[in-house]
DNA sequence: TTGACATAGATGCACATCGCATATATGCTC
DNA sequence: GAGCATATATGCGATGTGCATCTATGTCAA
């Protein structure tokens, strides 16, 4: 993530639009939120005897409240790249294009458990390995309301990941690659088993592009790559997952050392079958339970 | 951040309580809000007669939006501390405890923008590096209604950050200090200058401890300490930022060697003046404006 | 004026890691 | 059983780090 902000307050100021007559709150004394207030009074406060001239006047921002939502970039690597499940929108805004899985936050239930949560409603995928990624709240990335969206990312092994699009109606599997774009705004771009490129909603590009660079980061100092194998493994299946995650090759030999050290993989004294070759031990990872 | 879940969905069930009345909006079809129709629906289509009982029934999470807000974590380095500024709290809940910076989001400007504002509201700084941190979203972390914080890290060098506190009423600086707590959930501990303890309010100590490990970790990747430091420096003055960021000492040699080969900092060609021994080289970040 | 002192800054060396090359091992196919 | 493809082990030079040593240079005290 390479998103610092050094500005002055000053740069609040934005654009006139209907949403700038909403009531804000000041924060003055105490720092923290009480109860919705501003909901209340203005229903209480101004009796409504023409229900067509409340809804005419009804303002969503007087709420002062943006909307809470998760995403989820899910993703597996296989046949040299990184692929995620999208959903086809049936709905405009952005209708016919493809989004994230993602959903409102319950008023009860905690971030990750609404990212779990809709991941299993879209996907079916129960239980996954899944962190936060980064929060997106620019003004506009939704054209309807604002939108607050908490994205998540989420790990799973490449047979899980395909039977999850396929099990279930407007879902595919797309490739994603990072395109080193013009002036330093790095997208994802997406394309369909076919290598067809598809049109991503909202920030949804953005969001995976940060998903992307999040587990290139994470995989130096992680045992991220054993999210995205089987149980058991071949020390070239894992250094394959960590070339595609990469996107660069890796020394075998090096590679090879690095884990045997690390301590992470451990021998299952098994060896691979049905190879035309010399089978290859298979490992396991030490920690898998530790999730 | 060593947060990770992998739950199944019927972790959802949480106990019950008066916000489980609460209308939930259904995501099926498209995964994004529209107008937030809960809100209008349950004044138009229930009218209301008696006011009081309205009130009494009224409830907040009808609205099925948490508030969001953002909180700060400024941070510096000296006396061989991390030190942040915290505000006392005079009102309930949490009154005569600890707070870090923060307030709501309004709805027309972004994450960034709001956390600025309100470290300006608060200490009246307005240069800063920063950048978003962690999104904290546990249904109870502010006993009084759903709060999502988007946590911000912001970092400064120790003039400013001493200036900010004195400068400004109800604000204190305070050393902070990872404990290594019992079952590996890290917290952090602050003290006044005189050494004192101090209590936080919600769970500012968790986003605090997150935002020290997210440094220490960016440190490693990152030339980070420039935000810590004048524009002139002497690379004894690196050392030491890191080292307290670190919370470890470094080897002087191979420090210096790594930073005059990393190409982050160049010589200004003066030197420390009034220094009883040999003065060092005073150096400077060559990609200072490049926040 | 001069020498003690403290830190700056440079150099040399042992050690670990990495990339690369080479050599050997082993199961499969024909 | 030969040939093949990959697994697995070993050796070597380049590089970076920790540690020790040596020299440089300003201030301060006599």
């Amino acid at each position: 993530m390479h998103i610092a902000y050094m500005l002055c307050a000053s740069k609040v100021a934005s654009p006139r639009s209907r949403r700038d007559r909403a009531r804000t709150r000041e924060t003055s004394g105490t720092n923290r939120p009480l109860a919705p207030s501003v909901g209340r009074k203005r229903v209480s406060g101004a009796p409504v005897t023409d229900e067509r001239a409340f809804l005419a006047s009804y303002d969503p921002a007087a709420f002062d409240r943006p909307s809470v939502t998760v995403d989820v970039a899910l993703l597996s690597a296989f046949d040299g790249s990184l692929h995620t499940v999208l959903v086809r929108r049936r709905e405009p805004p952005f209708a016919g294009r493809y989004a994230l899985p993602g959903g409102f936050v319950k008023m009860e239930e905690s971030l990750p458990t609404a990212a779990l949560r809709v991941l299993t409603q879209k996907t079916g995928l129960r239980r996954v390995f899944l962190e936060q990624l980064y929060t997106f709240g620019e003004p506009n990335r939704d054209p309807r309301t604002r939108v607050v969206s908490v994205a998540h990312y989420a790990l799973v092994e490449p047979a899980r990941l395909q039977k999850a699009a396929k099990d279930n109606p407007d879902t595919v599997v797309a490739s994603v690659e990072l395109t080193p774009a013009s002036d330093s705004v790095e997208r994802a771009a997406v394309r369909d088993s076919e290598g067809t490129p598809l049109s991503l909603a909202f920030d949804h590009a953005e969001i995976l592009a940060t998903a992307v660079r999040r587990i290139r980061g994470k995989l130096d100092y992680t045992p991220i790559g054993f999210q995205l194998l089987p149980d058991r493994f071949t020390l070239l299946d894992l250094q394959r997952v960590h070339e595609t995650v990469l996107g660069r090759p890796l020394n075998k030999d090096s590679f090879r050392r690095r884990m045997l050290a690390s301590g992470e993989i451990e021998p299952t004294g098994e060896s691979q079958t049905g190879v035309d070759h010399r089978p290859a031990e298979l490992f396991r990872f030490v920690r898998r339970s530790a999730v």
